[in-house]
DNA sequence: ACAGTGACAACAT
DNA sequence: TATGTTGCCACTG
């Protein structure tokens, strides 16, 4: 077990705990804020890493693929995601988390609509 | 000690 | 639009 982990890791699971309730952030977003701006990677990593007790302190179903894609598709935890991310009034558009309203810097235009 | 592997994403072709 | 390559960190066999 020893999810120690490393440095980097215990700095995604104290990034991750910042995030709000209703709001999401996408592994790349996570990875650059760490200073790893290709790290996204490292990021999916660290929360697979995450012990039960862990994981019971760290919002990781948050933490959504680049646009608000859910990485772990179809598979128990990624349901598990989905309705926890909706549970907290998560818009999902598409089958995607609808960054433009949840996330923390949205990366395309913003919608005309609301 | 070394290779494999695992919640991703940007860039090149 | 799709496919291939590369970068990133830590743990396991």
């Amino acid at each position: 077990m020893s999810r120690a982990a490393g440095a980097f890791f215990q700095q995604v699971y104290a990034l991750v705990r910042q995030v709000p309730r209703g709001r999401v952030v996408t592994y790349g977003q996570v990875a650059r804020l760490l200073g790893k701006d290709r790290g996204a990677r490292a990021v999916g990593w660290a929360l697979r890493a995450l012990g039960d007790e862990e994981a019971a302190r760290v919002p990781w179903h948050r933490v959504v693929g680049s646009g608000g894609r859910v990485s772990l598709g179809v598979s128990p935890s990624g349901l598990e995601q989905r309705r926890r991310l909706r549970r907290e009034g998560v818009r999902f558009a598409q089958g995607r988390v609808d960054l433009a309203r949840h996330g923390l810097h949205p990366p395309g235009p913003p919608p005309s609509r609301r």
